[in-house]
DNA sequence: TGAAATGTTGGGGCG
DNA sequence: ACGCCCCAACATTTC
C-alpha cells in the first residue's frame, strides 16, 4: 500500500516497535500519529505529572522521526473520529497499532476497528495475554504457577529484538497540534522523557560486572538507596519496550558472575512478570478495574480527613509521610514505599483500595492501569494471589527496616531533619527537651499518628476477619 | 513481598 | 555441686 498510519498509544519508541516495523514493511510511507483523546486527558485517573512526561516524551519521539525523516502528527478528538479523518486525508490504507488492553482502551479500539482496517503487532507486556494459559484453557489467577508457565515459554518465540528504522517517509502538508505545556504544575520532573533516557538507564542498570540488577534483591527494599531499577514510567510508555528489558534482564542473568549475583537478577526478571501477571489479569478480568478480584466485601469506611492526612502525608507515621510526600512532588515512589502506604491506607485507615488507587494514577508518573490496580488489590487483600488479610505492615518496623537511618525520611521531611536517630522512627516518643532542641514540637511541626498501630491493627484484624 | 504471641532452649546468676 | 529462676535468642504458631 502507499501510504499507512502508525497510531502510537503506548508504544513511544522506535527501536523494537513491532507496529512500525509491519507498517514499514507494507507501506512505502508511514504516518506516526499521536492521538490527543479528550475522554483520556480529562480523566480523574490522569495527573498531570504523568501528562507532562507523556508530552515531553512524545517531543522526543518528534525528534527522533526527525532523524530519519520523518516527523510526529498530532492531533485532538475522539481516537475513531480523527484517525477516520486522517486516513481520509491522506488516503492511507489501514492503521498499525500495538495492542493496549485497559477497558478503555479495548472500547475505543473497537469504535476505531468499526471505521478502519487496523493491523495489530506488538504488545506491552513482554508475553501477551492469551499466551499464558492453564492446560485447561483457563487463565492462572495465582502468580506462582504463572511465573512457572511463562519461564517455560521459550525466549526464541519473541520476535527480532534489533529492529531500529534507517528511514521514514511521510507524506508533506499534513497538520499538527502543538502539544500542551505543563511548566508549572509539575513540580521537579525526576525522570528524563524519552527513548534515548530509558535506554541508557537500562543499560546503566544490567551492565557490568557490578551492574545493580547484581544487587537488586537484596537492596530494592532500601527506600535510602535507590536499589530500584527506576524503569517504570519509560515501561509504562513504551518508551522502553518490556521485551527490550526481558531480554537484557536474560542477558544479565547469564553473564552473571556468580550465583548470588544471578538470583540477584532473577529478581528483577521476576518483577517484570509480575508486570506481565497483571497485564493478564487485567486483559481477563476487567471488571477488577472498578470491583475487588474478591467476592467477599470489607467493611470500608468514610473517613475523609484520614484520606486528606494520607494524601497530604500528614499521618504521623514518618514513613508514609515521607513516600506520599515523594509521590506529590515527584510522581514516583519505589515500590516498598507504596507497599507500606498501601498497606496503611487499607488496614490502617480501612479505607477503600480505590481511593488510592484514584490518588496514585492522579500522580505517578508510571500510573498504569493494571499495575496499579493489581498493586493496590494485592496490598488490600482483595485481588488475585493477594497480601493474606492479617498481613499487616508496622510502618515503624518497616521504616527501621528499610531506612535504617532515616535518610529518606528526612530528605521528604525537613520538619525531622534535626530529629536524632533514636527517635526517627517514632518521633511521637521524643521528649519535650529533645522535640526544642530538634525544633520539630510533636502536635505542632509534625503531628501524633492519627491512629494508634496496635489498636488499627487489632480494628483491622477483626474488620477483615 | 509480616508481625505479634506463644513456646522452647540454654547460659549464667544466685542461694 | 546443684536446682531454680530469669531472660535473651531462636523457633513455632497464630492472626
Amino acid at each position: 500500500m502507499k501510504a499507512a498510519i502508525w497510531w502510537i498509544r503506548r508504544d513511544l519508541r522506535l527501536t523494537d516497535n513491532q507496529a512500525l516495523k509491519a507498517a514499514l514493511e507494507q507501506a512505502d510511507q508511514v504516518i506516526p500519529v499521536f492521538v490527543l483523546d479528550p475522554r483520556l486527558l480529562g480523566s480523574p485517573y490522569v495527573g498531570a505529572k504523568r501528562l507532562a512526561f507523556l508530552f515531553a516524551g512524545l517531543r522526543q519521539l518528534d525528534a527522533s522521526l526527525g532523524e530519519v525523516g520523518s516527523r510526529l502528527v498530532v492531533r485532538r478528538g475522539k481516537a475513531e473520529l480523527e484517525l477516520d479523518r486522517l486516513a481520509q486525508e491522506s488516503g492511507a490504507g489501514a492503521i498499525f497499532a500495538e495492542a493496549d488492553y485497559s477497558p478503555f482502551a479495548r472500547r475505543r479500539d473497537a469504535a476505531v476497528e468499526a471505521r478502519q482496517e487496523v493491523r495489530w503487532s506488538g504488545s506491552p507486556a513482554i508475553f501477551p495475554p492469551g499466551s499464558v494459559m492453564k492446560s485447561n484453557g483457563e487463565p492462572y489467577v495465582t502468580f506462582s504457577p504463572f511465573m512457572r508457565a511463562w519461564k517455560r515459554l521459550p525466549a526464541a518465540s519473541l520476535p527480532s529484538q534489533r529492529f531500529s528504522p534507517a528511514e521514514i517517509h511521510t507524506p508533506e502538508n499534513l497538520e499538527s497540534e502543538n502539544l500542551p505545556e505543563f511548566s508549572q504544575e509539575t513540580g521537579e520532573q525526576a525522570f528524563k522523557a524519552g527513548e534515548g533516557a530509558a535506554l541508557e538507564r537500562l543499560e546503566e542498570f544490567t551492565q557490568g560486572e557490578q551492574a545493580p540488577i547484581y544487587r537488586y534483591a537484596s537492596r530494592r527494599n532500601r527506600v535510602d538507596l535507590s536499589g530500584t531499577s527506576e524503569l517504570s514510567p519509560y515501561l509504562r510508555f513504551g518508551m522502553l519496550s518490556a521485551r527490550t528489558a526481558a531480554s537484557m534482564a536474560w542477558k544479565a542473568i547469564q553473564a552473571a558472575p556468580n550465583k548470588i549475583a544471578r538470583d540477584e537478577a532473577q529478581t528483577w526478571l521476576d518483577e517484570l512478570i509480575w508486570r506481565d501477571f497483571f497485564i493478564h489479569i487485567l486483559y481477563h478480568f476487567p471488571q477488577v478495574r472498578r470491583h475487588s478480584f474478591r467476592k467477599q466485601g470489607v467493611a470500608w469506611q468514610k473517613n475523609p480527613q484520614a484520606l486528606t492526612a494520607w494524601q497530604q502525608g500528614q499521618t504521623g507515621y514518618p514513613l508514609v509521610d515521607a513516600a506520599m510526600r515523594h509521590l506529590s512532588h515527584s510522581g514516583w515512589m519505589p515500590s516498598r514505599a507504596r507497599m507500606v502506604v498501601a498497606s496503611f491506607l487499607c488496614k490502617h485507615l480501612l479505607i477503600d483500595w480505590r481511593a488510592g488507587e484514584r490518588w496514585f494514577m492522579q500522580h505517578l508518573i508510571d500510573g498504569d492501569p493494571a499495575a496499579n490496580n493489581g498493586g493496590w488489590q494485592w496490598s488490600a487483600g482483595t485481588g488475585t494471589d493477594a497480601a493474606p488479610y492479617f498481613r499487616i505492615f508496622n510502618p515503624t518496623s518497616q521504616a527501621e527496616k528499610h531506612d535504617p537511618q532515616g535518610g529518606y525520611i528526612r530528605h521528604w521531611l525537613p520538619e525531622l531533619a534535626r530529629v536524632p536517630n533514636d527517635y526517627i522512627h517514632k518521633p511521637w516518643e521524643m521528649p519535650e527537651k529533645i522535640q526544642s532542641q530538634a525544633k520539630c514540637l510533636i502536635g505542632e511541626d509534625y503531628p501524633f499518628p492519627i491512629v494508634d498501630h496496635a489498636e488499627a491493627r487489632e480494628r483491622a484484624l477483626e474488620v477483615y476477619g
